[in-house]
DNA sequence: CTAATACATCAATAATTGTTGATCAAGAAA
DNA sequence: TTTCTTGATCAACAATTATTGATGTATTAG
Protein backbone atom coordinates (compact mmCIF):
# COMPACT_ATOMS: atom_id res chain seq x y z
CA UNK A 1 0.00 0.00 0.00
CA UNK A 2 1.70 3.18 -1.24
CA UNK A 3 0.34 4.96 1.50
CA UNK A 4 2.29 3.14 4.04
CA UNK A 5 4.96 3.35 2.48
CA UNK A 6 4.82 7.12 2.08
CA UNK A 7 4.43 6.74 6.33
CA UNK A 8 7.21 4.66 6.50
CA UNK A 9 9.11 7.37 4.16
CA UNK A 10 8.46 10.16 6.54
CA UNK A 11 8.69 8.51 9.53
CA UNK A 12 12.08 8.23 8.86
CA UNK A 13 12.99 11.40 7.91
CA UNK A 14 11.28 12.68 10.84
CA UNK A 15 13.66 10.24 12.71
CA UNK A 16 16.88 11.26 11.57
CA UNK A 17 16.04 14.85 12.46
CA UNK A 18 14.90 13.56 16.03
CA UNK A 19 18.64 13.88 17.54
CA UNK A 20 19.95 16.74 18.62
CA UNK A 21 23.64 15.89 17.73
CA UNK A 22 22.08 15.13 14.46
CA UNK A 23 20.30 18.61 13.80
CA UNK A 24 23.83 20.03 14.94
CA UNK A 25 25.50 17.86 11.86
CA UNK A 26 22.68 19.31 9.85
CA UNK A 27 23.62 23.24 10.80
CA UNK A 28 26.98 22.41 10.37
CA UNK A 29 26.48 21.19 6.75
CA UNK A 30 24.36 24.08 5.57
CA UNK A 31 27.09 25.88 5.36
CA UNK A 32 29.34 23.49 2.58
CA UNK A 33 30.45 20.32 2.96
CA UNK A 34 32.48 18.93 5.60
CA UNK A 35 34.74 15.32 6.92
CA UNK A 36 34.24 13.98 10.23
CA UNK A 37 37.37 14.86 11.43
CA UNK A 38 35.71 18.92 10.61
CA UNK A 39 32.29 17.73 12.51
CA UNK A 40 34.55 15.54 15.10
CA UNK A 41 36.15 18.33 15.54
CA UNK A 42 33.21 21.26 15.67
CA UNK A 43 31.19 18.98 18.10
CA UNK A 44 34.11 17.66 20.14
CA UNK A 45 32.88 13.95 19.62
CA UNK A 46 33.83 10.23 19.36
CA UNK A 47 34.80 9.55 15.59
CA UNK A 48 32.35 6.29 15.74
CA UNK A 49 29.33 8.48 17.18
CA UNK A 50 29.36 10.53 14.04
CA UNK A 51 30.05 8.22 12.13
CA UNK A 52 27.08 6.46 13.80
CA UNK A 53 24.86 9.93 13.68
CA UNK A 54 26.05 10.19 10.02
CA UNK A 55 24.86 6.67 8.97
CA UNK A 56 21.55 7.50 10.44
CA UNK A 57 21.18 10.83 8.21
CA UNK A 58 22.76 9.16 5.26
CA UNK A 59 20.35 5.96 5.44
CA UNK A 60 17.59 8.50 5.75
CA UNK A 61 18.62 9.99 2.69
CA UNK A 62 19.29 13.62 4.39
CA UNK A 63 22.74 14.09 3.23
CA UNK A 64 25.64 12.50 0.69
CA UNK A 65 29.24 11.57 0.90
CA UNK A 66 31.64 12.37 -1.67
CA UNK A 67 35.28 10.69 -1.09
CA UNK A 68 38.44 12.12 -1.74
CA UNK A 69 41.20 10.73 -1.47
CA UNK A 70 41.30 10.18 2.51
CA UNK A 71 38.58 11.90 3.52
CA UNK A 72 34.64 11.75 3.45
CA UNK A 73 32.99 14.91 2.56
CA UNK A 74 29.56 14.88 3.53
CA UNK A 75 26.53 17.45 2.43
CA UNK A 76 23.13 18.09 2.51
CA UNK A 77 20.77 16.09 0.14
CA UNK A 78 18.23 19.13 -1.39
CA UNK A 79 16.20 16.58 -3.01
CA UNK A 80 15.25 14.87 0.80
CA UNK A 81 14.61 18.40 2.18
CA UNK A 82 11.97 18.45 -0.54
CA UNK A 83 10.60 15.62 0.61
CA UNK A 84 10.57 16.49 3.83
CA UNK A 85 8.42 19.64 3.03
CA UNK A 86 5.99 17.79 1.32
CA UNK A 87 5.92 15.26 4.52
CA UNK A 88 5.42 18.37 6.29
CA UNK A 89 2.69 19.45 4.28
CA UNK A 90 0.80 16.62 4.17
CA UNK A 91 0.37 16.52 8.03
CA UNK A 92 -1.74 19.95 7.47
CA UNK A 93 -5.84 19.52 7.73
CA UNK A 94 -7.64 19.46 4.72
CA UNK A 95 -9.60 23.14 4.09
CA UNK A 96 -13.24 21.06 4.73
CA UNK A 97 -13.79 20.60 7.85
CA UNK A 98 -15.78 17.02 8.40
CA UNK A 99 -18.33 17.36 10.31
CA UNK A 100 -19.11 17.43 13.91
CA UNK A 101 -17.76 14.31 16.27
CA UNK A 102 -18.89 10.47 15.86
CA UNK A 103 -20.24 10.00 19.05
CA UNK A 104 -19.78 6.42 17.80
CA UNK A 105 -18.61 5.10 20.96
CA UNK B 1 21.91 29.58 24.45
CA UNK B 2 18.38 30.40 22.08
CA UNK B 3 19.97 27.75 19.06
CA UNK B 4 20.12 25.14 21.52
CA UNK B 5 16.66 25.83 22.53
CA UNK B 6 15.56 25.71 19.36
CA UNK B 7 17.30 22.62 18.47
CA UNK B 8 15.73 20.80 21.35
CA UNK B 9 12.42 22.08 20.26
CA UNK B 10 12.42 20.90 17.10
CA UNK B 11 13.63 17.71 17.48
CA UNK B 12 11.35 16.95 20.35
CA UNK B 13 8.65 17.90 17.19
CA UNK B 14 10.60 15.50 14.48
CA UNK B 15 10.74 12.88 17.53
CA UNK B 16 7.03 13.12 17.83
CA UNK B 17 6.35 12.41 14.34
CA UNK B 18 9.37 9.92 13.80
CA UNK B 19 6.73 7.01 14.68
CA UNK B 20 4.42 4.89 12.36
CA UNK B 21 1.08 5.07 14.76
CA UNK B 22 1.73 8.46 15.51
CA UNK B 23 1.95 9.79 12.03
CA UNK B 24 -0.82 7.49 11.24
CA UNK B 25 -3.10 9.54 14.23
CA UNK B 26 -2.27 12.87 12.58
CA UNK B 27 -4.05 11.97 9.68
CA UNK B 28 -6.74 10.49 10.76
CA UNK B 29 -6.53 13.79 12.95
CA UNK B 30 -6.59 15.91 9.72
CA UNK B 31 -10.09 15.14 8.86
CA UNK B 32 -11.67 16.30 12.23
CA UNK B 33 -10.94 15.98 15.95
CA UNK B 34 -11.43 12.32 17.19
CA UNK B 35 -12.14 10.79 20.48
CA UNK B 36 -9.50 8.17 21.47
CA UNK B 37 -12.09 5.42 21.09
CA UNK B 38 -12.36 6.25 17.85
CA UNK B 39 -9.04 6.13 17.09
CA UNK B 40 -8.40 2.66 18.88
CA UNK B 41 -11.07 1.61 16.32
CA UNK B 42 -9.49 2.73 13.40
CA UNK B 43 -6.21 1.57 14.44
CA UNK B 44 -7.22 -1.47 16.04
CA UNK B 45 -4.67 -0.90 18.87
CA UNK B 46 -5.05 -1.28 22.70
CA UNK B 47 -6.39 1.92 24.41
CA UNK B 48 -3.15 2.48 26.39
CA UNK B 49 -0.94 2.05 23.32
CA UNK B 50 -3.05 4.97 21.99
CA UNK B 51 -2.97 7.23 25.24
CA UNK B 52 1.06 6.81 25.21
CA UNK B 53 0.88 7.67 21.55
CA UNK B 54 -1.59 10.51 21.93
CA UNK B 55 0.52 11.96 24.90
CA UNK B 56 3.56 12.00 23.01
CA UNK B 57 1.94 14.09 20.37
CA UNK B 58 0.20 16.10 23.00
CA UNK B 59 3.64 16.85 24.88
CA UNK B 60 5.63 17.67 21.84
CA UNK B 61 2.36 20.55 21.31
CA UNK B 62 0.99 18.83 17.83
CA UNK B 63 -2.35 18.11 19.23
CA UNK B 64 -4.35 19.57 21.66
CA UNK B 65 -6.94 17.98 23.42
CA UNK B 66 -10.52 19.19 23.94
CA UNK B 67 -12.73 17.11 26.89
CA UNK B 68 -16.49 16.81 26.88
CA UNK B 69 -18.52 14.53 29.10
CA UNK B 70 -16.63 11.89 29.04
CA UNK B 71 -14.63 12.01 25.87
CA UNK B 72 -11.62 13.54 25.04
CA UNK B 73 -11.18 15.08 21.78
CA UNK B 74 -8.08 15.36 20.03
CA UNK B 75 -7.23 17.94 17.54
CA UNK B 76 -4.36 19.37 15.35
CA UNK B 77 -2.63 22.18 16.55
CA UNK B 78 -1.86 24.08 13.52
CA UNK B 79 0.10 26.32 15.46
CA UNK B 80 3.17 23.89 15.89
CA UNK B 81 2.59 22.72 12.74
CA UNK B 82 3.89 26.72 11.61
CA UNK B 83 6.58 26.04 13.70
CA UNK B 84 7.56 22.39 12.42
CA UNK B 85 7.55 23.95 8.97
CA UNK B 86 9.92 26.61 10.29
CA UNK B 87 12.04 23.94 11.50
CA UNK B 88 12.36 22.37 8.15
CA UNK B 89 12.96 25.53 6.74
CA UNK B 90 16.00 26.02 8.74
CA UNK B 91 17.84 23.17 7.54
CA UNK B 92 18.03 24.27 4.35
CA UNK B 93 21.29 25.34 3.06
CA UNK B 94 22.36 29.20 3.15
CA UNK B 95 22.04 30.71 -0.68
CA UNK B 96 25.76 31.40 -0.17
CA UNK B 97 28.21 28.77 -0.35
CA UNK B 98 30.90 29.48 2.01
CA UNK B 99 33.98 27.83 -0.23
CA UNK B 100 36.58 25.02 -0.79
CA UNK B 101 36.85 22.24 1.85
CA UNK B 102 38.95 23.08 5.12
CA UNK B 103 41.23 20.70 5.04
CA UNK B 104 42.23 21.22 8.46
CA UNK B 105 42.78 17.66 9.23
C1' DC C 1 -27.27 3.78 44.38
C1' DT C 2 -24.59 0.40 40.94
C1' DA C 3 -22.81 -0.67 36.41
C1' DA C 4 -20.70 0.61 32.29
C1' DT C 5 -17.86 3.58 29.42
C1' DA C 6 -13.80 6.61 28.25
C1' DC C 7 -9.50 7.54 29.26
C1' DA C 8 -5.09 8.28 31.94
C1' DT C 9 -1.40 6.23 34.33
C1' DC C 10 1.50 2.78 36.30
C1' DA C 11 4.63 -1.31 36.63
C1' DA C 12 6.81 -4.89 34.16
C1' DT C 13 8.83 -6.21 30.19
C1' DA C 14 10.48 -5.97 25.39
C1' DA C 15 12.56 -3.62 21.74
C1' DT C 16 15.08 -0.02 19.79
C1' DT C 17 18.75 3.55 20.04
C1' DG C 18 22.89 5.63 21.48
C1' DT C 19 27.70 5.52 23.42
C1' DT C 20 32.27 3.78 24.02
C1' DG C 21 36.47 1.69 22.94
C1' DA C 22 38.65 -1.63 19.84
C1' DT C 23 39.67 -3.21 15.42
C1' DC C 24 39.99 -3.01 10.43
C1' DA C 25 40.63 -1.25 5.59
C1' DA C 26 42.20 2.20 2.44
C1' DG C 27 44.85 6.14 1.14
C1' DA C 28 48.93 9.01 1.65
C1' DA C 29 53.43 10.00 3.27
C1' DA C 30 58.12 8.69 4.84
C1' DT D 1 58.03 -1.23 2.71
C1' DT D 2 56.25 0.68 7.20
C1' DT D 3 53.67 4.24 9.45
C1' DC D 4 50.12 7.59 10.01
C1' DT D 5 45.58 9.35 9.19
C1' DT D 6 40.56 9.11 8.06
C1' DG D 7 36.66 6.92 8.86
C1' DA D 8 33.61 2.58 8.94
C1' DT D 9 32.13 -1.17 11.75
C1' DC D 10 31.66 -4.21 15.62
C1' DA D 11 30.73 -5.84 20.41
C1' DA D 12 29.42 -4.61 24.97
C1' DC D 13 26.93 -1.89 27.57
C1' DA D 14 23.71 2.04 28.82
C1' DA D 15 19.72 4.64 28.07
C1' DT D 16 15.54 5.58 26.04
C1' DT D 17 11.06 4.17 24.02
C1' DA D 18 7.26 1.14 23.13
C1' DT D 19 3.88 -2.50 24.42
C1' DT D 20 0.94 -4.93 27.57
C1' DG D 21 -2.21 -5.72 31.14
C1' DA D 22 -3.95 -3.84 35.47
C1' DT D 23 -5.77 -0.23 38.19
C1' DG D 24 -7.87 4.31 39.13
C1' DT D 25 -10.86 8.32 38.23
C1' DA D 26 -14.56 10.80 36.13
C1' DT D 27 -18.77 10.71 33.71
C1' DT D 28 -23.07 8.92 32.28
C1' DA D 29 -26.79 5.39 32.13
C1' DG D 30 -29.92 2.47 34.40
Amino acid sequence: MITIKRRDQSASLFHALSDDTRLEIMERLKDGEQCVCDLTDALKSAQSRLSFHLKVLKDAGLIKDRPEGRWIYYSVNAEALEELEEAVQGLKPSRHRVGSPSKSC
